[in-house]
Formats: C-alpha cells, sequence, structure tokens
DNA sequence: TTGTACGCGTTATCAA
DNA sequence: TTGATAACGCGTACAA
C-alpha cells in the first residue's frame, strides 16, 4: 500500500481510502492509484486489515457433512447471499457430535469470524460459552428451539414426524416401521412419528436404527430387519432419508413385494432422483435454499445494527405425495 | 494474552511461546500459562499470529460446484489431510468458467492463504499472474498437464474418451451418440470419446450438448434429442456424468427400449446409485478421495520444502462394467 | 481532499 | 528459560 501511494504520489492511508470508499477521493487521484495498483500487482492484505478494524468479513459455517446435497445446497445459498455483501465462508465439517464441533468452533473463532453458522440446536456447554464470549451473531439452522443462542432457522423435527405419522394413518397403515441413521435430528423426526402413529393406530412401530451415515445399503438392511426379525408385513416404512426409502424401495423390489400395495415407503429431504424411482418416493420436502438464505439475511440484518425481526424462523416442511406411499 | 500473562506471572511473550513451542516453556509456568488460560477463556488471534509469522494456516480451495458431490468428496478428503497437519481449509465455487475463477482468486489471495487448490488446469491469464505473484504453492486437480501452474494431481480426460470408445466399440456398438453437460472437461472426454468412435466404426457420433448443469432432466431431453432428431437406433450412449446416464436410462423405459438391448448407457463419476438403478450403470471410476489426499500431501511436502516428488501425478481412471453397457 | 500518528494482537530477533 | 523491542500491513482518529 506505501509502494502503491509512492508510485501514485499520495499517502498510504489515501490508498487505503480509495480502496474501501472510493467517493472519499477525487477522481484524479483515484485513477493515478488504479494505475499504481495495476503497475506494481497490488493485493490487499485481508489479514492486516481485519486486525486494525476489527471486522473480518469472515463467516464461519458448521455443517455435519458437506457430501451431503441437503446440508451443502443449503450453504450453497447461504454463500451466495453473504457474499453479495462482501462476505467470505469458511466452512468446515463436524460429523454428528458436539465434541467435534467443540474443537472445530474453537478453530474457527481464532481467526476472528463476523458471524458464525451452526447446524443443529444441541451444542456443548463450552460450544455455547465461547460463543457467547465471541459476542458475534450466531445462527442455527436445520431446526429450531424457543431458547437459540441468538438467532434460528429451521423446521420442527418433531411436528415433521407426527405430520408423517398422521398422513400414514389416514392413508389406512395399520402397521409401520422406521429406519433411521445415527443422526440426532433424524431421531427426534422419527422417535415423534412411532409416538404419534402408536398412539392412533395402538400397534408398536418396527424399528431399523443405524449408527452410520444413510446409505444404500443401510435402506436395504433397514427392511430386511423389519421383516426377517420383526415381522412387519402390510405396512408403511417411513425412513430419515431419501437414500434410505431408495434402499428399502430396492430391498422390496428384490423380495417381490409391491410397493405401495404390501409396503409403502416414505422418506425425508425430497432428493432430486426421488422422483424418478419406481416408484417416486414420497417424502418430507424442506426449502433448503431458503434455510440457506434466510439465515443470510438474519445475519445481514444484525451486522446493519438492526435487532427487530424474529429471532425463531420457522420455514416448515411439506409431504409431497408420490407413488410409494 | 497480555492478560493471561499477568494472571500467569509471565510476560505476553512468554505466552506465546508457551502455545507454540511448549518445549521451550518450563513446566511450572506451563501449568500457570493454562490455568490462566482456562480462566480467562482467552481464544488466540489467528489473524495477527498469520500477520506478524506471515503464514496463515489456511488453505483455499476452489471448485466449480460444491452441491456436485464428486468435488465434495476429494474436498473432503483434502480438507482432512490438510486438518491433521493444523491447516483450515477456505472453500469457495467458482461455477464453471475462469471469469468466475479469477474474482474468486483475488479474493482468496487477500486472505493470505498458504497454498491454493484449483480445479481443472485452465485459468486466465491474470489468475496466473496474481498466483505466480503471491508465491505460494499451488495445486490443480481433476486434470492433467504437462505445463501446471505448479502441482498437478488428476487423470486425462482424453485417454477416458477414447477408452470409452475403444470398450464400446469391442463390445460391438457400431452407432453412438454423446449426451454432455457445460463443462469444459466433460466436452474433452465427450470429443476424444466421439473422435475415437468415429475412427473405428466410421461413422459419426451424434451429439446433444446443454449449456447448463447435468440434471436427471437433461439426461432425458438428450435421449429424445438424439433419437427423435439424430436418428440414433442401436447404439451406445456416453454422457458425461452418471446423472445424465440416470436421465437416459429413465426415456429409454418410458420409450420402452431395452437397455442394453437397444439402447447401451455409459455415465461417469461412479456415484453411489448408479450401482442401483436399473439395469445398473456402466462407467468411468475416478478415486475422487484419491485427488484429494494426493493433493494435501503434495502440498504438504512443499510446505516442508522439499521439492522432491512428481509436480505431475496422473491417478488414473477405471471403466467400471455394470449392466447398462 | 489529504496526511500524521497510533494501535490492532501476534511472532521474530536479540539480549539477559 | 525468560523478557524487551520491533515489525507485520492495514484502519481510525484527528488535524491540516
Amino acid at each position: 500500500m506505501e509502494a502503491v501511494g509512492r508510485l501514485a504520489g499520495v499517502s498510504q492511508v489515501t490508498v487505503s481510502r480509495a480502496l474501501s470508499d472510493p467517493a472519499k477521493v477525487s477522481p484524479a487521484t483515484m485513477a493515478r492509484i488504479r494505475e499504481a495498483i495495476e503497475l506494481t500487482g497490488y493485493v490487499p492484505n485481508a489479514l492486516a486489515g481485519a486486525l486494525a478494524s476489527n471486522r473480518s468479513k469472515l463467516v464461519s459455517a458448521l455443517v455435519p457433512s458437506i457430501t451431503n446435497v441437503v446440508y451443502s445446497s443449503m450453504i450453497q445459498a447461504f454463500a451466495a447471499g453473504m457474499r453479495d455483501s462482501g462476505y467470505q465462508i469458511m466452512l468446515s465439517e463436524t460429523g454428528f457430535t458436539p465434541t467435534e464441533e467443540e474443537e472445530l468452533v474453537a478453530a474457527h473463532l481464532s481467526r476472528r469470524p463476523d458471524a458464525m453458522l451452526l447446524t443443529g440446536i444441541h451444542h456443548s456447554a463450552r460450544t455455547r460459552r465461547m460463543l457467547l464470549g465471541a459476542s458475534i451473531p450466531v445462527v442455527e439452522v436445520w431446526d429450531i428451539t424457543d431458547s437459540p443462542i441468538d438467532l434460528c432457522v429451521g423446521f420442527s423435527h418433531i411436528e415433521t414426524g407426527r405430520a408423517v405419522a398422521d398422513f400414514a394413518y389416514e392413508a389406512g397403515h395399520r402397521r409401520a416401521g422406521v429406519v433411521s441413521a445415527g443422526d440426532e435430528r433424524a431421531r427426534r423426526r422419527i422417535d415423534a412419528f412411532s409416538e404419534r402413529f402408536t398412539q392412533r393406530s395402538g400397534v408398536a412401530v418396527g424399528q431399523a436404527l443405524f449408527p452410520a451415515q444413510a446409505s444404500l445399503e443401510c435402506g436395504r438392511n433397514g427392511l430386511s430387519r423389519l421383516i426377517d426379525e420383526q415381522g412387519l408385513r402390510d405396512g408403511l416404512v417411513f425412513c430419515s432419508s431419501d437414500l434410505l426409502a431408495h434402499g428399502v424401495l430396492i430391498e422390496a423390489q428384490a423380495r417381490g413385494l409391491s410397493v405401495p400395495g404390501e409396503i409403502a415407503v416414505i422418506g425425508f429431504g425430497d432428493q432430486d432422483f426421488g422422483a424418478w424411482t419406481t416408484p417416486a418416493i414420497t417424502t418430507v420436502r424442506v426449502d433448503r435454499a431458503a434455510f440457506g438464505h434466510a439465515a443470510a439475511q438474519a445475519l445481514l440484518h444484525r451486522f446493519e445494527g438492526r435487532t427487530d425481526g424474529a429471532s425463531v424462523i420457522d420455514l416448515g416442511f411439506e409431504i409431497v405425495r408420490r407413488g410409494s406411499a
């Protein structure tokens, strides 16, 4: 910056101003500075800028998995929204446990982000303490709670489970099972489904729970367990993701069971492929991009000093009825 | 740090040393410092550290799309490899054009990353100049070239296209078409396929090229174009991704065409679902995680000052024969 | 519209 | 093993 200034015949401060607020510099000097920048190939040092101004223009985002499209599409929208205002995203994967998250929060906080996006509402005590201590806006997405750390954008997993149970019961199903991966939020949907379904039908709901991440394999094994070990027949299977639902579909096909006649299936997430399986997968749709956008807007409002607007934004969900149930 | 030092009865410098090189501080002071850190809830300022040391422990990664699992799984492996050595990743999406990439490179460079990962080998002149000017290690992934900016990890798209053409010809196919999305690397595979196939069979290869990103919809429309507009019958269709191949499969089914009898299909990328469609999709597998790992290792070697080791790493590809061709 | 002086929170260098 | 001092490259007063 010093060098650019010399070349343009001005001081370092003027160059700084030219870059941060062009209106405060005369057109003539502005032109000379531009030229000098071009000539020197000057690239600003955002590290120094952030240190001096105490604003990094960086926002941290922590998601369970970056390869899972339900999270990455949310982040895509979030990043787009923040980028329009000049913010850059630092993205990391937390896995599905609060302890992995804790270390990452500390690591991210040391980079002095201007805000942080977290997935889910369950965080360790130390995580909450660090976040509070950093005194930056925090938005928790993909879930809602009455007591957010700060901001919150998502939907109710419990309401989702109940709505699916009602949907299933009202469609005439009287037996049911669930297949779920090892995700705490998925479990909450599944449990709410089971409770409500049992309440209405009077029969217990079979369970096939897997500790690992969802896969087609899990889905196939899940249906096998429900049928072979728990005697499920002529019932509905609620899965914690469309991927699992697809696996159930495949296993049903392999066993010569008709869908939805003998086994009905409901997934979650409305992934692209779900509309194209045979039969197409009935599922729960949540607007992932909307989560990302809403989270970005909420943070940007905070940056503008506005404290109006809801701190908990429930974007809801929608059951998409297709062929599988 | 100042405050922590006071509480521990030492100077700020000693705290800095305790954090960066515990061996250079006596066990007794170390304990007191730890305690003081605990008490104050001190979180180091990596911005200041980076400014002073000229090493940010940050690595930039630029990929065309974060929602595309072929890239995100590569980044997952890359991030894991770098994290083990204390590096954090700044990830951004470039889209598929060099101009979008250019802005992002400048933005990332201003954060003073210790290295940069780029997808592909085609970059604007200004991008290359900025990168060279930053004098940091750069690794280009997902492709190979004889003249990398610095490091390079990937496979040959041209060899891939030729190998698929040979595979198709040798499997007895004498007519062919291609369906491709608007990705430059995809086009190179497709073009190499077409050239080789025509060379061996003597017949021209039909084309359905889409400017947008791949989708099932594109796949369906692609097969329609090949059949309705270009008269493809009893031939093989090479797609630039498994998603497109799946779309072709669906369209073939909708038209009552047998696969691979009347229409054979080959995809690219070996995505999870490909093994479970009916029939399963014959595809080209590249080891995405290996790309990420190799890129991380190559950079870490550079950081250690080692200049041995290949600067161009060809990890190859493999044709996976399944039901669709 | 421009410049001077100072501080942001670390690491590096040197001396004790 | 520890401490004093000087950078690192910028933004923010404040003054001119």
